[in-house]
DNA sequence: CGACTTTGACCAGCGC
DNA sequence: GCGCTGGTCAAAGTCG
C-alpha cells in the first residue's frame, strides 16, 4: 500500500519531469521572445504540477499514519483477544477431551508455524492493504469482531509482490505462503512469472501423454509436475535408490555441463524420467530433476524419490488453494497452481498449508519444486531453499520457500534481481506471542529449534563431510516436501526410513522439518520409506518436545556402492 | 553375452 | 517456414 503510494508519486513526478523535459526540448527549437513565454508559462505548469505532487504526497502520507494507527490499536485488540482465549483454555484443560481442547491444540499447532511466518496481523493488514482500492475509501482498516479476530489471528499469509525488468526478462510474481485454520477457500494465488533458464520443454509432456503413460491421464491438460533436487555432490549423481538407464545426453543452452537423461528401469515402461546436470554456476551443485510417477512397486529405498516426484505432481497439478482435506489431486482443478500441504485429519478439513506456485505464468508450463541443498557460501544463496518456481528460473527462482540457516526459521522470497527479502521470525514476537501453556509448548519448540547439542553437533560434522550421504540427504528431504513424514522417520514410524540432515542443516532446522510436518498433520504417502541405496538405516535419534512435535533422525551407514553416471563435460549434440 | 553407456540423428514445440 | 532447442531413439561401443 505504501509502496503502491510512493510509487504513484514518484510515477508522477516523473511524468511532470519528462513533460519539461520535452518543454524545454520544444523550446530550443522554436527561439524568440514567444519562446521564452511559453517556456516561462511551461515551468509554472510545471511548478504547479510538482505542487500537486507535493499535496499528494503530504495526503498520502496522512493516510499511512491513519493505517499504522489502525495497526497499532489492532494489535493491541488482538493481545487482548489472546489472552481472553489464554484464560479459556485453561478453563477447558480441565476437561479432557472436549472440543475446546483439540481446537486449542489446532491453534498450537497453528501457532508453531506462525513462528516460521511473521506478525500475522500485519501480514493481514497488508493483505487487506494489497487488494485493489481505488477510491481510496477502503483503506481504513475495520475493527473486525473478536471471532473474526480469532479467526484472523489463525490466518497467516505471506505476500510479497515483485515487479521488475532484467534486460529481457520480465517478471511479475506474488508468493502466498499460508497457514490458516479458518476457510481459506476464498484465498486466492494469483502468480505470473516470465524468467529465462533452465526448461524442462511441455513437448516431453505431451509426448508422454501421447504415448498413454497411465499416470498423467487424470490431468492430461495439466503438464506433469517435476521435483527438482539442487544439491552438492561430488558423485556423478545423486544416489535416490532406484534404478536408472541413460538414454541420452545433451548439452543444454546456457550451461557448458552435459543433461544427462534417465530412465527408470526398476520394470519396463516405467514413465518416470530423470534429468542429471550439474550447476553452470558451481560444478559441485548437482542438479536432479524428476518427473512422473512410478508404475511398479518400488524398492524401499527408492520410495522417498517416487514419493516426492508423485506428491509435487499432486501439488502443483492440483492447483487449488482451497483447503485439501479431500487430499484428492484429481479433485483440484483450478489454473491456479500451488503446493498444499494438507491435514489428513479430516477433523481439521480447514487447515492447509500451501505454499503456491509463483511460476503460474501465461502459459501454464510445468510447475516445478525447487529443494535447494546447497550451502549459500557457494553460490550466494540461501541454505537449504525449497522452491516452487517455473521451469524457465532454475538459477533464480522467484520465490522461495526457506529454511535459514538462522536459528529462527524464515520464509524467504527472491526478487528479480536476486535479492532475497526475508520474513524471519521475530523472536521477541514469537514469545510474547504464546502464553501460558501455549506459550510453554511453543516454547519448548522454540528452544528445541535454537538448542544446541554435542551428539547433533557431531553427527553433522559427520555429514557435512560426506557428499555422498548429502545425496542421499536430499532424497530424504525431498521426501519431506512430499509430504512423506514417514519417509523421513518422523515419529519414528518407519522402518527402513532415511532421513537425516544435509550438511548445511542443524539440529534445530531438522526438527523444524519433521515437527512442521507433524504438526501440519503430513501424511504418510503410500509407498513412501525410503532409503538411498548408498546407506544403510543404523539407528535413529528422536527428540519429542511436545505431542503435536515429534521429530526423528535417522542416521545411516555408507555402504560402498556407488552407482550413477553422469557423463564428463562431453559434446556430444 | 547381456546390460549399460555413448553419441549422432531425429522429432516436435516454440519463437521469430 | 525456418532455425533453435530440448528430449528421445537406436546403433555402436564398452564393460564385467
Amino acid at each position: 500500500m505504501e509502496w503502491r503510494m510512493i510509487k504513484k508519486a514518484g510515477e508522477m513526478a516523473a511524468k511532470e519531469e519528462k513533460r519539461a523535459g520535452d518543454s524545454s526540448i520544444n523550446g530550443d527549437e522554436g527561439g524568440g521572445d514567444s519562446a521564452d513565454n511559453i517556456k516561462e508559462g511551461q515551468l509554472e505548469s510545471t511548478k504547479a504540477a510538482m505542487l500537486e505532487v507535493k499535496e499528494e504526497n503530504e495526503r498520502l502520507k496522512s493516510i499511512l499514519g491513519q493505517i499504522v494507527k489502525d495497526y497499532q490499536s489492532l494489535q493491541l485488540h488482538f493481545f487482548d483477544v489472546m489472552k481472553q482465549e489464554q484464560a479459556n483454555k485453561m478453563h477447558a484443560t480441565d476437561q479432557p477431551n472436549s472440543p475446546t481442547r483439540n481446537e486449542h491444540a489446532e491453534h498450537e499447532l497453528v501457532s508453531l508455524c506462525l513462528g516460521s511466518g511473521s506478525n500475522p496481523i500485519k501480514k493481514q493488514k497488508q493483505k487487506q492493504e494489497d487488494t485493489p482500492n481505488t477510491d481510496g475509501a477502503d483503506l481504513k482498516v475495520e475493527e473486525p469482531s473478536d471471532e473474526r479476530h480469532m479467526k484472523e489471528s489463525l490466518t497467516l499469509s505471506l505476500d510479497c509482490k515483485m515487479e521488475g525488468k532484467e534486460s529481457e526478462v520480465s517478471f511479475k510474481n506474488e508468493a502466498r505462503l499460508s497457514l490458516s485454520s479458518g476457510n481459506s477457500s476464498e484465498e486466492t494465488a494469483t502468480k505470473e512469472e516470465t524468467v529465462t533458464g533452465e526448461t524442462w520443454p511441455p513437448s516431453k509432456a505431451l509426448k508422454g501423454l501421447k504415448r498413454g503413460e497411465d499416470e498423467a491421464a487424470p490431468q492430461a491438460h495439466v503438464k506433469r509436475a517435476r521435483v527438482s533436487v539442487r544439491a552438492r555432490c561430488d558423485a556423478p549423481t545423486m544416489n535416490d535408490g532406484c534404478q536408472w538407464r541413460k538414454y541420452g545426453q545433451k548439452i543444454a543452452k546456457g550451461n557448458p555441463c552435459p543433461r544427462a537423461y534417465y530412465r527408470c528401469t526398476v520394470a519396463p515402461g516405467c514413465p518416470v524420467r530423470k534429468q542429471v546436470q550439474r550447476c553452470c554456476d558451481d560444478m559441485s551443485i548437482l542438479i536432479t530433476t524428476y518427473e512422473g510417477n512410478h508404475s511398479h512397486p518400488l524398492p524401499t529405498a527408492a520410495t522417498a524419490m517416487a514419493s516426492t516426484t508423485a506428491a509435487a505432481a499432486c501439488m502443483l497439478t492440483s492447483g487449488s488453494t482451497t483447503s485439501l482435506s479431500a487430499a484428492t489431486p484429481s479433485s483440484h482443478s483450478t489454473a491456479a497452481a500451488g503446493l498444499n500441504f494438507s491435514l489428513p485429519d479430516s477433523s481439521h478439513p480447514n487447515r492447509q498449508f500451501y505454499f503456491t506456485n509463483p511460476s503460474i505464468s501465461p502459459s501454464p508450463s510445468q510447475p516445478t519444486i525447487t529443494l535447494d541443498l546447497t550451502n549459500p557460501s557457494a553460490a550466494g544463496q540461501p541454505l537449504n531453499r525449497f522452491s516452487s518456481s517455473s521451469s524457465r528460473s532454475f538459477y533464480s527462482p522467484p520465490a522461495n520457500f526457506s529454511f535459514s540457516p538462522s536459528d529462527s526459521p524464515s520464509w524467504s522470497s527472491r526478487s528479480s534481481s536476486g535479492n532475497y527479502m526475508s520474513y524471519a521470525a521475530h523472536e521477541p514476537y514469537y514469545k510474547s506471542y504464546n502464553m501460558g501453556a501455549l506459550r510453554q509448548s511453543q516454547e519448548s519448540l522454540f528452544n528445541s529449534y535454537t538448542q544446541k547439542n554435542p551428539l547433533t553437533d557431531t553427527i553433522a560434522k559427520a555429514i557435512t563431510s560426506d557428499p555422498t550421504f548429502q545425496s542421499a540427504l536430499a532424497a530424504a528431504i525431498t521426501s519431506y516436501v512430499g509430504g512423506s513424514a514417514a519417509a523421513v522417520g518422523i515419529e519414528g514410524s518407519s522402518s527402513g526410513g532415511v532421513g537425516g540432515m544435509h550438511g548445511g542443516l542443524k539440529w534445530g532446522e531438522q526438527l523444524h522439518l519433521a515437527s512442521s510436518l507433524t504438526a501440519a498433520g503430513a501424511t504418510t504417502t503410500p509407498g513412501v520409506g525410503n532409503s538411498s541405496p548408498g546407506y544403510n538405516l543404523v539407528g535413529s535419534a528422536s527428540s519429542s518436545s511436545s505431542k503435536q512435535l515429534q521429530g526423528s533422525l535417522v542416521f545411516l551407514q555408507p555402504t560402498s556402492k556407488n552407482n550413477g553416471p553422469i557423463g564428463s563435460p562431453r559434446n556430444n549434440s
